[in-house]
DNA sequence: GTCAGAATTCAAAGCGGTTTGAAAAATAAA
DNA sequence: TTTATTTTTCAAACCGCTTTGAATTCTGAC
């Protein structure tokens, strides 16, 4: 393991020129640069990464922070975006760290992160209402990209967005259009940004239609299984039970699917489903008629772009913002069918 | 934003006083470290973690290098480590770093992470049949901690792991002693260690109650819902159905419920099912009664410990090993009863 | 009052890179 | 051939901390 010193030495360059050679400037002439690429293949020379960082004074990592649920939840959605984003890091040389907190701590870790210069920008997850972490990260000159979007801030901050609002329109509509009249929305923690915009979706479909919004058929939670199951088994058991739900994740969806079949229904028979499916590589909803009609959106490919945009945000000058607003694609499945 | 050299200069020390102060070392007197510390805090001081990573040769980070199974499949299971891992990095004052490769690139993560001291140390996830990453990484002097068990190396590598063999020999002789014969086994990829334990524990109770295993009734891959709804389903449906299953996880499992349901039987009573429940938190199976009987063992709980370990082992001299075996707990649910 | 020994403090040398400003070498222009 | 330019190379400073080895101050014993 040989370091910069030594590599000149052996060279008989001076430390100046090797780094310069091999990172690429101009001011090495050709032959230099070959002989000096080679010689540090050679003696197998990898740059210390912590004098890098000291040097140049970037951390060449991105970070990640995750909170906790109230619940103590993890939301798998994050492993898969996780997964899409590392996939984009390695590619270009960052590393990508990752801090788990509690909800409370959150801040905490954005200023130790700052502070210290553990990373060169972040992704801010999980937007909810009233967020105003992007103020910090304003405020710590931390450079963020938004997974997900923070309503009233979408010209300030850099962010990547499925299109919620209107892909629970579309679902909404298409259970309208197949006659269904009382349709429930299982939704996720409506203290998130985008349960609000897929509520939003949902009753805009619904007033368009001339059907009132009916608070009792619309619920707000973790999403669990059970929470699907049970919320299912409670309003098919109620006076005017839905004919259809509409529901923000498989995980629960599936519990949804349970508790109908334990009420004795059929599903896309006697009730209809159409869930949003993150494209999860668990619970994968493919086959030739896939088992839930969805509105899918890969959340893995939201991270390879998100993390492409950080990178590309740490690297550029100025302050101007980007934004992706991806579409989800509607996928007729066998959960759904003509109100009953 | 001081740095060391101002904050001496503020106080009119040595930096050498101000870092030992501010470190703990004893040879500083109390009335100094006292003011070090004041004057510290009123200035915002923290020192700089590159820097110091350069000075000290340790990089205070542990890394997890996650592979996407053949399948490009994401163990949510990880997710669930991670965040128990990434609590006690936390309370630490390590970093963790991620890198998610694909299989064949595991050992250039490895390698990538020792020479350029990326992280002190690693945790090996996933350990499969004939896995010799341990020898890559005893070759590379990077400490390790193996999440899991490599067969044969026991003895030779930290690790701490449920133990398996013991939780599937349980759960199956829980199914035969309510007189079941034919068990389904619906397992995970037996590439991997702990699903070949997992059988080895399933086959040792057949065996010393005199059943035959059959391979007929065993399967092994990505444990996927779709996966255990068609397993299911195919065995069900097959000359000599089973009457009940033996699930390698609760993803599975709600597969399994699912399609037993299709078959037109009920769980608990015409069929019933035991699986493993790593405890996921979007996967709850709790309860006064839970849905599923289950071999539990928090995946969380792992993870913290696996995270305390390697921080021990890249803290202390010498090489002995550590290992902490796991007793899942047998859990009753909704979901057995005697065979029919 | 001295002096050895312990307790504190300090200057300076790393850690391993990058980058500035100047010098040397090569090339072009006069 | 000189001189002016452009290329290429270099020595040294710097990033901000830790740590070594020496220097200084403080104790307590004699």
């Amino acid at each position: 393991m040989v370091n910069l010193k030594e590599l000149s030495k052996a060279l008989e360059l001076s430390q100046t020129t090797v780094s310069r050679a091999l990172n690429g400037y101009p001011e090495v002439s050709a032959k230099t640069r070959d002989r000096v690429v080679e010689m540090a293949r050679q003696l197998g020379y990898e740059p210390n990464l912590q004098a890098r960082r000291l040097a140049t004074g970037r951390s060449m990592a991105i970070g990640h922070v995750i909170p906790r649920s109230v619940h103590d939840m993890m939301n798998p959605i994050f492993l898969e975006f996780i997964a899409g984003a590392g996939q984009t890091y390695a590619t270009h040389g960052y590393d990508m760290i990752i801090s788990v907190v509690e909800d409370n701590n959150e801040e905490d870790a954005f200023r130790e992160i700052a502070s210290r210069k553990k990373a060169d920008g972040v992704i801010l997850q999980g937007p909810r209402i009233n967020d105003r972490r992007h103020d910090l990260l304003d405020q710590l000159g931390l450079p963020f990209v938004v997974h997900g979007r923070i309503t009233g801030a979408e010209e300030r901050t850099s962010w990547i967005d499925v299109n919620n609002r209107r892909a629970f329109e579309r679902a909404t509509n298409l259970l309208i259009d197949l006659g269904h009249k009382r349709i429930a929305l299982i939704n996720g923690l409506e203290t998130m940004d985008f349960a609000v915009r897929r509520r939003t979706g949902y009753e805009t479909a619904l007033q368009a239609h001339g059907l009132e919004p009916d608070q009792k058929l619309m619920s707000s939670a973790d999403m669990t299984e059970p929470y699907g199951a049970e919320t299912a088994i409670r309003l098919l058991k109620s006076q005017e039970p839905p004919t259809a739900f509409l529901v923000s994740s498989m995980i629960s969806a599936i519990g949804v699917a349970r508790g109908i079949s334990l009420c004795g229904l059929r599903i896309g028979k006697d009730v209809s489903v159409i869930t949003h499916d993150d494209a999860l590589s668990f619970l994968p909803n493919s086959g030739e008629v896939p088992i839930f009609t969805c509105t899918r959106s890969s959340v893995r490919y939201a991270g390879i772009r998100a993390a492409e945009m950080i990178i590309q945000k740490v690297n550029e000058e100025g302050d101007e913002h980007a934004y992706e607003h991806l579409e989800a694609e509607l996928i007729l499945g066998q959960s759904t069918g003509p109100a009953p």
